[in-house]
DNA sequence: TTGTAGGCGTTATCAC
DNA sequence: GTGATAACGCCTACAA
């Protein structure tokens, strides 16, 4: 910065100023700065930035896992959100665990986020504490905490779940299986489980029927391998509602290749609506996820919160994520 | 930091030296220290670490998308590889765009990253500039340029199409259509193209099926869009090569509807061995691309330039990612 | 519209 | 093993 003030023939403030689009500096003066500043290839560091004006540019994201097209969509959609106003994002994917998420978080914190963005699938007594001192808004995802730190963004798996139960009930079914990860740290999916449940019950119907399998995110092989097994799980079951679609693409292609038929032996519901759904044959019927919506959202309520000085009253604490159920072909009418 | 070293009766200077694990401080200076950050909740300020070390633990990484496995596959692996080492990851997709990539480069540079990693599909002139002035190591994926800038992880797409399209016609495959996108700034479904045309010429054949359709990245719907136009496309071909495994899904799905059977009448073949791929019906003849390895050979890279002191001498310029023909159902022995 | 002085929170360096 | 001092590169605050 010295050799361009120098170069110009001004003070490293002017330069300074002059990089900064809203800068008191005249035109004239701008324009010299500029050019030689592309002429030298000046690059200011935006360490030294942050350090004097206490204001770091990084928007803090943590994923469950990119290996999953929905979590990869929504961080595309904030991404996109966040580029016209210079923020950053600083990006980590805790493969959900919480204690991956808890590391995370302590060493993104060095580096002074203006605001932090991750899912809630349960966290430690000690990323609460961290995330409660760093002082800066929290926005939790996907899932709706009962206690949230700061603002929220997503919908009620248990309820989204619920309403595809009793949806099914209504279409006839009664004895409906449900597939889920076995290890249910992962709250959604466990919110899920829960609200089939409640539905089952709710209709005076038994959830016995649990088939857990394989470490999540749960994978179209597990399903695969599950659905192999369907003497031995489904042999009196009218349904299988899994957890994610993933899983139904693959009991699907397992139920095809024993020349079970669905959905006239045994309908296949998913969760998630990823687009191998809509392509399968049969099509899987399934609850549609907005997960784009998810990252666009954050990305909206991000900009009320850093940049736009005079959107800053009445944000609602909460938005709500649209959820609705597709109904075809792996059901019956 | 000034309160711990107040509340330890020591220098700020010792403070530091304690926090950074290999810093000369007696070991009971040190424990007493460490209690009091914890007491305190002291988190140090990276932003002035880096402005006095000249070092910013960043690594700028670049993706086409992470709406696509391969991508988001490779970025959990080297982000994987990075955690122990302490580097943090600055993320950013281009979108398929020369132009975002410069802009995104060029705002990741101002955070001073130690390392950049890049697919490469082209870079603009002043991209180029850009990189080679940071004077920092830079790492180029997936594809191999003919002049590379730094190190490269990858395969040659142009090959690998060749190899497919040569072992195709070993099998008696004659009139073979390709499809790929409409859009091909994008080098690497050009590269697959042109390996496909050169391996049809060089067996005397004629490569003029050519469908170009959808903007990258190509997906399951652009290829059922496509399938559904068999007549139009398809009438005198006996095998339909996608640029990948997306619309060789959708193609397969379409054309099940059209009561086209799948080897018998036309063959279908796709890039890149998704998860999709082998649990269609038929499976999906399709080119495996190992995109963990790609992830995991660059943080290894990654590490032997930026973290092992002792490890710098004889780095090759190139890592080459193994690629294998999987022939499954979609196509006959 | 421009310049000067000083500080942001760390660590390198050298002295003890 | 510990401390004092001076940077690191930028920006805030104030003065001209």
């Amino acid at each position: 910065m010295e050799d361009v003030a120098r170069a110009a023939g001004v003070s490293r403030m002017t330069v300074s100023r002059a990089l900064r689009s809203d800068g008191p500096v005249s035109d004239e003066t701008r324009a010299r700065i500029l050019k030689i500043v592309r002429k030298l290839n000046y690059v200011p560091d935006q360490s030294a930035g942050t350090l004097s004006t206490r204001r770091s540019g990084f928007v803090a994201t943590l994923v469950p896992s990119l290996n999953n097209l929905h979590f990869a969509e929504s961080i595309q959609a904030l991404s996109e959100q966040l580029e016209p106003t210079g923020l950053q994002m600083l990006l980590g994917h805790t493969d959900y665990s919480a204690e991956r998420e808890e590391r995370l978080i302590e060493s993104m914190l060095k580096r002074r986020p203006e605001i932090i963005v991750l899912p809630f699938d349960g966290h430690t007594p000690r990323t609460i504490k961290l995330l409660k001192q760093a002082n800066v808004p929290v926005i939790e995802q996907w899932e709706v905490p009962k206690r949230p730190i700061g603002y929220t963004v997503g919908f009620s798996n248990w309820q989204a779940a619920r309403k595809m139960t009793t949806a099914l009930i209504e279409r006839g079914y009664q004895r409906i299986a449900f597939v889920s990860e076995s290890e249910d740290a992962w709250t959604r999916g466990a919110a899920r489980r829960a609200g089939f449940e409640d539905a089952m019950q709710s209709a005076g119907l038994s959830a016995h029927r649990m088939i857990r399998f394989g470490k999540p995110p749960i994978s179209i092989e597990d399903g695969f391998q599950i659905g192999a097994q369907y003497s031995e799980h489904f042999a009196d079951a009218d349904c299988i509602f899994c957890v994610s679609d993933a899983p139904a693409f693959g009991v699907l292609s397992a139920l095809k290749s024993q020349q079970i038929r669905v959905p006239e032996d045994i309908a296949v519901v998913g969760f998630g609506n990823f687009e191998v759904s809509r392509f399968s044959s049969p099509t899987i019927t399934t609850v549609e996820v907005d997960a784009r919506g998810i990252g666009h959202q954050t990305g909206e309520l991000v900009r009320r919160l850093l940049v736009d000085e005079n959107d800053r009253d009445g944000i609602p604490r909460h938005f709500e994520i649209d959820v609705r159920l597709r109904f075809r072909e792996s059901t019956r009418a």
